[in-house]
DNA sequence: TTGAAAGCGGTACCAC
DNA sequence: GTGGTACCGCTTTCAA
């Protein structure tokens, strides 16, 4: 292993042809099947493999894309890279995964130099769009699709979830199956999802006609253990008849937190989650929970990505893939 | 956006040096203080960025190694990716993911095309291994590690888990929780872990001396819902009082189908999976489960990786990872 | 120390 | 149709 690559040069030798000839069998500009034939069987004879390095030095394309988002165990970003992944690789592209480790600086880096570098485009899911962001996606030397909020004024093709309508959904869902005591488990309110999140909850409440009750409602920070132990919180505090969790891990969550104060699920309470990854499917009991749509939000990215590679320069497109919800016995 | 990048030509032209002393200045290669602040003042003020494909054509050197795996959504592989991320980046490579989709002609041509080209070495963990793999790996011009099992004459660094010895460790726990009709469904035996895993739960069985009754053994896919039919299969079809799955997914769906069918966990069948995901721990209940030590392995394999790629050209590693069991409330 | 120039491995234009 | 050659943007000798 390890022996140095032929280069066109070479085959151009063992065919004994010009390396202009090589290049244009290779690449279907020629009539001749003579020639390549010739060109082709001295490819197999040294195995050669055209570098793609030297390929993207002259044709400025490298045939690459970046993803980059905050953690690649995260199941919403999952989604969207095998959503992501197919369409790209159809395209001739392979895919890059960044996980900027939600850090806020190796965010704008990625944008600064991986943007610049290596790569023909790139989708990014900010946590959060800082000023720099804004620069930064002003100077971007490839075209970039922006998975998330963005403020208005930035001319980027931006795909968004609605989480405050999938909340609102959940709690609309919780009070048509008669529940009247609905807890929510948020994750941390100074998130963006956080935040949106909560005011769903609010706006849910009040198209039921029910009040707010800050009893009801407590922060975990969107894992499991916090999420289990943020619901007990709750259910021993008070009247609870529904508990709608921010996303699928805290209602997992919720859902041991239950058990293990021997209440029932849907009978006593009923739980709805948010991100309907496969956890939700797998859970006992099955788990309602809100889909935003991660697998539409990546796919729809992915092609608007490709179009831009593609040349279009039609204004900057804003897409809102709307959340829907799956019911299962969680809160049937 | 979409400005054209400036070259090294124009920030020589700026700082009013020639592109040699621009490139010096840029890598460290000089000792004129002042000529690096001209130069960097140039950058700055151009927003110049290095062409990295540049770079790598002069330097043969991309900084970009590739791991290549069935599919990034299971838990096993991203468990790796997340311990392989840190250890390359910090090193200063950017990861690049492929998924093969359980496909061996593409697997193989990873290692023929992505292998020689725009990398500087590569992880494959594949699903099985054929004759042009080990063509292919054999031709490589860049250092490869293999996670998983690799035919003995093959020399190429090899990190692996023992699913074997795993296999037989859940056997003998639920033999030894007083477990006798030991269910086992498997994944397709004509992969490598399909077959390790099944020749384990047969060890397993025989240092128990169980005897080897096919009607408790199934074959699905390694996923939820083939787990779960396999299961009622097995379950309908004979007496059982323990399933070990070949994985965490086939185990939940072997949770799923005892509870359609009345049967209570851990006190009617035990119930044991395999890979130690997240999974095992949120399902309901608690998963008992044999890590195959996929984060070690994934750390293993980067630091190896490095090290080939910093020139470290000792005969090839064959590093096993032993398995371990987390005992839960499925098979307590 | 600095700048000129020769590549790295291709592509594509240009004469022939 | 074919071969010679000028780049692509950078690194790195080599002289000055």
């Amino acid at each position: 292993m390890q022996r140095r690559r032929p280069t066109i040069h070479e085959v151009a030798k063992v065919a004994g042809v010009s390396i202009s000839s090589v290049s244009r069998a290779l690449n279907g500009n020629t009539s001749n099947a003579e020639m390549v034939a010739r060109v082709e069987a001295a490819v197999q004879q040294l195995g050669y493999v055209p570098s793609q390095v030297a390929q993207s030095l002259k044709t400025r394309h490298t045939a690459q894309v970046a993803f980059a988002m905050e953690d690649i165990g995260n199941a919403a970003y999952l989604e969207m890279v095998r959503q992501i992944q197919p369409v790209l690789r159809d395209a001739g592209y392979r895919l890059l995964l960044h996980s900027t480790g939600a850090d806020v600086e190796d965010e704008v880096s990625v944008l600064d130099s991986l943007s610049q570098n290596y790569v023909d485009g790139l989708i990014l899911c900010p946590l959060r769009v800082t000023g720099r962001h804004v620069a930064a996606l002003r100077e971007t030397a490839v075209p970039v699709i922006v998975i998330g909020l963005l403020p208005d004024d930035v001319s980027v093709d931006n795909v968004r979830a609605d989480s405050r309508v999938g909340a609102r959904m959940a709690v609309e869902h919780l009070y048509a199956a008669g529940a009247r005591r609905i807890a929510f488990i948020d994750g941390p309110i100074d998130t963006v999802p956080g935040e949106a999140r909560y005011a769903g909850y609010r706006a849910g409440l009040a198209a039921c006609g029910l009040p707010l009750d800050d009893d009801l409602v407590e922060f975990a920070d969107f894992q499991f253990e916090s999420g289990r132990r943020a619901a007990r919180e709750v259910l021993t505090r008070t009247d609870v008849d529904a508990v709608f969790g921010a996303n699928d891990l805290i209602a997992m969550g919720t859902l041991h937190a239950l058990r293990e104060l021997g209440r029932t699920v849907p009978d006593d309470v009923r739980v709805v989650g948010m991100d309907d990854t496969t956890l939700a499917a797998t859970s006992f009991p099955p788990l309602s929970s809100v889909s935003l749509g991660s697998a539409d939000r990546g796919r729809i990215a992915a092609k608007l990505l490709l179009a831009r590679m593609n040349g279009d320069d039609s204004p900057p497109e804003r897409v809102t893939v709307p959340p829907s919800l799956t019911i299962r016995e969680s809160s049937r």
